[in-house]
DNA sequence: GTGAAAGCGCTAACAC
DNA sequence: GTGTTAGCGCTTTCAC
């Protein structure tokens, strides 16, 4: 009969005729309320203790039309900022005692709107959202925040919504990051991309385009996106740009294009830095021990996470009301894949 | 007046008005329910397309008892391991149109133990759980399956608990790994790993000990333990591990040692391989552009986030009532870092 | 200081 | 085939 995985869950009724109190009374105790005399109280938070009380998120949440979640919702997780960036949105989300739902969009425009439909239920009280690069219409995004539901945008922002925002100076990165080749030497610099419509990829060939024109001599300027999923077309892809315009410098704006990018150099048996230069943004720890060591352009993921949530939770309290926009500084990580080679 | 802002959400009563119907007629043609005409059906469909009706979720869930919602707790995320594991998940969950709430416990028993608490209160159907280092006591995730909620462990299991899990060969790959190491003539193979309680850390280190003890000529057995959240610290204490006992091997049983040791090595101007031969247990899909090359023991993370899923969603729909333990095998790859130098 | 009662939005047994 | 009704567990007015 006491088979524990037949217990029934003790619910406040329980409590209140335990106590022989009102449900009434025994909510307020628990919530701390004015109204109830302190000894009362002692006697229900230590009945709620022994009997292992736990109250139901969802009639509350029912009741007061607060869900105390949030959701989180990244283009994909495998890749370094965006884990970053969830440590930096779970610390704050733990610290307000709410809840994280995740979801992640894979990059499809589909799957966004999608998501976005039920996220008008109530089942959230706000949403961190990085959007998918095939978002250009973004009118399931203005649906919600018609409805006013509080959303910060982080890292993959798009244009022209009134929402709050965390991103990097990704144009002026991009514009450091190439003259840095310049810098260094590079005549034939070209830029690897993935399409898309956040502006921050827009941005960051911005950069590289200004950076290139306010070069004095003859430029090269050159844009592959690679669009594959699969990093072996994208190892293809890369090759055959080389083999073709063969450029003697490499800004990469996408985390995952760097491991392709230097396979497709070390299958052509080109040599990093001599041959060919490269900077990439990325977060990823393992640059300084690549061969050779990838000089980066290296966001501050976990504090645009933090700070993405703060935002959010700002506006969830109603202690900001104006639409804030934050960006971040990235730091240019200067290592030997962007260097004049020391055996060269 | 129409401020979409202030536009209240439309409820299934709102509906059931317009239609001039009882919202027990809307509720049971929304579901479907063989009681309702096919005509009444598709005008209920209709307008509550129309009215862009989302039912509220609190409200099933607390008339279900059923929150259509999983909890994954991991220790991190800033690990590729877990950043595939998720990715495999979400696969299933949204396959199954359920929501994935993330916790981390960021390897503290204590927070694992905070969490598992408020787990109970119905807000999830089931758990997927990879333990922190710290769980040695138990007696959360007992009390959790005691109320039968599904659970499910991956990675990180822990002992003696009923309870269904996916993991990798821990024992043979490590077994395998170090076996290899000594079959590239390694004498003095050293174990850098973590302290914890988990299996998978156990199983590692005995498959360590048991390919050393396998081995006829005299032995050298050495664990490590790298203790610090800081890369720092252990990076200083891997030098001195090696200045003091000149390993001329390493088996790494986690991920973010790798970055350590190789830097360890760097800074002690030990060659790898010439000089000590590594192994590491990650997925980290760099691992081919490290200098040198790094060999791994890959886990087939992706799938097992999948089948760990999979599991969880056979105990919900009440498919599968045998607790099943799933064991997949972990891929040794052999690159430079633990091969014999060519230069050398 | 405490309790009775209504209701959040939905579902399902039961009536008709 | 459709409607009435009770109730999931909690919060909150309002009465006492």
């Amino acid at each position: 009969m006491s088979d524990p995985k037949k217990s029934e869950k003790v619910t406040m009724k329980m409590l209140a005729i335990e106590l022989g109190l009102s449900t009434a009374t025994v909510s307020k105790a628990l919530r701390d309320s004015y109204e109830i005399s302190a000894e009362t109280k002692a006697r229900v938070i230590a009945a709620a203790g022994k009997l292992n009380y736990i109250p139901n998120p969802f009639a509350s949440s029912l009741r007061n039309s607060r869900s105390h979640t949030i959701a989180i919702i990244l283009p994909e997780i495998a890749d370094s900022f965006f884990s970053q960036a969830i440590n930096g949105i779970e610390t704050i989300v733990s610290q307000y005692q709410y809840h994280a739902l995740i979801y992640l969009t894979h990059e499809s425009y589909q799957r966004e709107v999608q998501l976005f439909t039920e996220l008008n239920s109530g089942r959230v009280d706000g949403v961190l959202l990085s959007v998918s690069c095939e978002t250009a219409d973004t009118k399931h995004i203005q649906y919600l925040l018609d409805t006013g539901l509080p959303l910060v945008f982080f890292d993959r922002i798009s244009k022209g919504l009134a929402a709050a925002s965390v991103r990097t100076n990704d144009l002026e990165s991009a514009y450091l990051a190439t003259s840095h080749l310049l810098t260094q030497g590079c005549k034939r610099i070209s830029l690897l991309t993935i399409d898309g419509f956040p502006a921050m990829l827009q941005s960051r060939a911005k950069g590289y385009k200004e950076a290139l024109s306010d070069e004095k001599y003859p430029l090269y300027s050159n844009i592959l996106s690679c669009h594959s999923k699969y990093d072996a077309d994208n190892i293809n892809l890369i090759k055959q740009h080389i083999e073709e315009y063969h450029p003697d410098g490499l800004v990469i704006t996408v985390e995952h294009l760097a491991t392709s990018a230097y396979m497709a150099c070390k299958e052509l048996k080109l040599k990093i830095p001599a041959e060919i230069k490269i900077i990439c943004f990325t977060n990823q720890l393992t640059a300084s021990i690549l061969q050779p060591p990838l000089s980066t352009v290296q966001q501050p993921a976990y504090e645009m996470g933090k700070q993405a949530a703060e935002l959010l939770f700002q506006q969830l309290t109603g202690k900001q009301m104006s639409v804030q926009h934050r960006v971040l500084p990235s730091v240019l990580m200067i290592r030997e894949s962007s260097t004049p080679d020391i055996n060269g």
